[in-house]
DNA sequence: GAGTTTGAAACT
DNA sequence: CAGTTTCAAACTC
């Protein structure tokens, strides 16, 4: 779409550096170096259109409008509003996925009035109603006890947000998985119930910016006093550089010092996260929070939305206007970019909703890879890199990896990519915190981050400070694209470095591979004219929704993994040894399936009844039905690895990527799969990119499954569905099932596709864990995504 | 690295 | 739905 936002996006960015005040902050701040970059980003995301339909399906809007109304029970009870308010309570978790909708829809139909600049507001919409601001928020989590206890609550991770529009400063506490946020709620409510006070009184910014301060907690607890510090103290160079920002970016519109400061907030916020790796996530992990927190959400939300509803006039809250602001904001939450992200978190939400706990604690998780993403992940400068384009589109996919599965390695190009998808990971990501100990690593790095973001915010800012790094070192490292690619392969060979090399089709057509696995194209690509970039969010999201609307599965795995979930081979499929079966089969005619041509055989699975193949040869199961050693050998192992604990299995990936890293030869991918796998020696070994797929599959996002798929094997990403997790909340082992017997949301998408033959669930393959599938099942992750798409549509 | 082959995706 | 064209990956040299 074409918001006047875009236009924007330059300005403000050379305002800040250019303005004295920048200047002054960057000599004081430590954090210079990343500064610059991280201010850039922001902006950047900032620009991206408004996101498109996808987040506005039906579904949520629904959902949406009653918990917005409750949140207007506390500020305007008169209003109609909080009539629906106090009728139902949607799960947390839907609620957050609703919000996270809602925000982005707002944004969209607010953006426009925006961009004219205009101060006055109009929540025209129905939506403007709703507006959470999610995205924007600024959040910051402190384990630290420093945090006040009657606020946050010892444990519970506090988070300031500023709507975009409504933009009203909310704090709100989150709670952790990991720490028992039982008490959390009350703290939130509290909070939020202050801050409302507060904003209908007379918007006591400043009170409520320091109680927002009290309230922030960074995930160390060196951050938290520091932030408050932040907050409290304008010493702080970190405030000081927003202070002195927000004034130039709200510049004529920002009227009251109020305005300011929130402005204040949020940029300290944005800085801090650069130069915190611990915070690196705050955003992202900040969106989900949110939506998983519903009931804070809703007390929180109250205040903003009221306001505006309430009084057309400008309020401090209404800020949100303002072209500057509104660019911070965006650039927040845009970072993340989500296809899937909303549709995959509407599906976790609805399955799940009753376990809002686990899901809170996921998504708190997945909220953080998100902000890794997003935020430079590094103080170092490269970092800043990464995450400017990654961040993810269809994290859903990524995400969806299960935090049960750590991957060895990630392909930090793909976490970029992919940031969203840890929203909707974090939705799926069991409660357990994905802990398993085992959990599966999947080649793919995507899944790895969320994995690890979900076990352990921990482990995130590990894996983040590296990743980064990583990545920086690839993009800078290629030169050519064809090196960049065999580069990622070599190294990672996970999905998550996908790489295109598109010429004509924008990279927003099927025939892109970074598009078609729904992440966003990188460096590393190779490609022209590009518009499957953060910056094209919107056209990238039109084009998707299109795309979807003449297929549903366009996004799904092309390979699905479970035979259970395709009946219809009948006995080949059931033959297959993988199990796996691609969902349209293939059409070769001359590669005899046996060249990677073939979407069958590049995926690693065996083809099908399905499949009009000419002299199929397929190694991994032939049209026929007579099957190669190898897919046997495969799925004995694979069933092997289901049994292996997570942890040994864990071990196991990774013992294997080193083998395989010390022996280029081995074709095994190094997703998951390859774990059972290694035995058998895959096809791809030519290039080692293993089949793609490894990284993404989690996707449940729609798009990310792709990724997974191809690979193969996708099994291993799996990642199963982050969803289905949730929804059921199955133990961590048992995700496999879950698909199946659920009904997973992703059903019903599959059979939406117009390819009915073999629609299965696409996301089977991922679905599994590797040690926990068992090698057979189907997994719907993926569907789960998609589904957002196409109900829009 | 350039050119060819291949088959999916897109189009008609 | 089928046929054709377009496209980019996979492959070859």
């Amino acid at each position: 779409m074409d918001t006047p936002e875009r236009n924007q996006i330059g300005t403000p960015k050379a305002k800040f550096e250019d303005s004295p005040v920048f200047n002054y902050i960057n000599s004081l701040s430590p954090i210079k170096p990343v500064k610059s970059v991280h201010i850039t980003q922001t902006f950047s995301s900032l620009s991206f259109a408004s996101l498109p339909s996808v987040f506005t399906s039906p579904h949520v809007s629904a959902h949406k409008e009653s918990r917005f109304l409750r949140r207007h029970n506390t500020s305007d009870p008169s209003k109609p509003e909080s009539t629906l308010a106090s009728g139902n309570k949607v799960s947390a978790n839907e609620d957050a996925a609703q919000l996270y909708i809602n925000s982005e829809e707002l944004r969209e139909d607010c953006v426009p009035g925006v961009s004219t600049g205009e101060d006055s507001v109009e929540p025209s919409s129905e939506h403007s109603k709703f507006v959470i601001e999610l995205p924007r928020n600024l959040k910051y989590d402190c384990g630290s006890p420093d945090c006040d206890p009657t606020r946050c609550g010892t444990e519970a991770h506090c988070e300031l947000e500023v709507a975009d529009l409504s933009a009203p400063l909310v704090p709100y506490v989150q709670k952790t998985s990991e720490e028992g946020s039982s008490n959390d709620e009350g703290h939130l409510q509290i909070i939020c119930q202050t801050v409302q006070r507060k904003e209908v009184t007379g918007c006591d910014w400043e009170s409520l910016i320091s109680d927002a301060a009290d309230l922030l907690i960074f995930d160390s607890p060196n951050g938290t006093e520091a932030f408050k510090g932040l907050m409290q103290n304008s010493l702080d160079p970190v405030t000081r550089f927003c202070t002195s920002l927000a004034p130039q970016l709200t510049q004529n519109d920002v009227n009251d010092e109020q305005n300011v400061q929130v402005l204040d907030i949020v940029g300290s916020g944005g800085q801090l996260e650069t130069e915190d790796p611990s915070s690196q996530y705050g955003e992202a992990s900040q969106l989900e929070r949110t939506e998983q927190m519903e009931g804070h959400l809703n007390h929180c939300m109250v205040s903003s939305q009221s306001e505006k509803e309430d009084n057309k006039v400008e309020t401090p809250m209404q800020f949100n206007c303002k072209p500057a602001v509104l660019n911070l904001q965006r650039g927040l939450r845009r970072r993340c970019l989500d296809f899937e992200m909303a549709g995959a978190r509407r599906k976790s939400l609805d399955n799940v909703s009753n376990s809002s706990s686990n899901m809170l604690s996921q998504s708190d998780e997945k909220i953080t890879t998100n902000d890794k993403q997003l935020v430079p992940m590094k103080p170092g400068g490269e970092s800043s890199r990464c995450i400017l384009p990654g961040i993810g589109l269809h994290l859903n996919a990524l995400a969806k990896t299960s935090k049960d599965y750590k991957i060895i390695k990630c392909e930090s190009l793909a976490y970029d990519r992919q940031l969203s998808l840890p929203n909707s990971t974090a939705d799926i990501h069991s409660p357990t915190g994905g802990q398993g100990p085992g959990h599966e690593s999947f080649s793919s790095a995507s899944s790895e981050r969320d994995m690890d973001v979900a076990e352990n915010g921990v482990q995130l800012a590990h894996d983040a400070s590296q990743e980064p790094a990583f990545l920086a070192n690839e993009e800078f490292n290629q030169n050519s694209p064809k090196k960049k690619r065999r580069r990622f392969e070599h190294a990672g060979e996970t999905e998550s470095c996908k790489r295109c090399n598109c010429k004509k089709s924008k990279c927003l057509k099927l025939y892109c591979e970074c598009f078609a696995a729904g992440v966003y194209c990188i460096e590393p690509c190779s490609c022209q004219e590009c518009f499957n970039k953060p910056i094209h969010e919107d056209t990238v999201l039109a084009t998707r929704k299109q795309i979807e609307s003449r297929n549903p599965l366009a996004f799904a795995p092309k390979v699905i993994r479970s035979s259970d979930s395709v009946p219809e081979l009948g006995e080949e499929s059931s033959k297959t040894p993988a199990s796996a079966r691609h969902k349209r089969g293939c059409n070769c005619k001359k590669s005899s399936c046996l060249k990677k041509y073939c979407e069958c055989y590049q995926g690693g699975v065996g083809c099908s009844i399905s499949c009009r193949c000419e002299g199929c040869k397929n190694a991994f199961g032939r049209k026929d039905g007579s099957f190669i050693g190898t897919e046997a050998e495969l799925d004995e192992e694979e069933a092997e690895a289901c049994e292996k604990s997570v942890a040994e299995k864990h071990q196991q990936k990774i013992e294997i990527q080193k083998n395989e890293e010390q022996r280029p030869d081995s074709a095994l991918p190094t997703t998951p799969l390859r774990l059972s796998r290694q035995m058998v020696s895959l096809p791809f070994s030519s290039k080692n990119k293993p089949p793609r797929s490894s990284v993404f599959s989690i996707g449940g996002s729609s798009s990310g499954l792709y990724t997974s798929q191809k690979l193969g094997k996708p099994n291993i990403l799996r990642p199963e569905s982050k969803f289905e997790r949730h929804s059921q909340t199955v133990p961590e082992d048992e995700m496999p099932e879950i698909l199946q017997g659920d009904g997973s949301p992703s059903t019903g998408v599959k059979t939406a596709s117009p390819n009915s033959k073999r629609v299965c669930p696409p996301n089977s393959d991922f679905g599994p864990s590797p040690g926990r599938r068992t090698g057979r099942k189907l997994i719907l992750q993926s569907i789960p995504s998609f589904p957002s798409l196409t109900p829009q549509h």
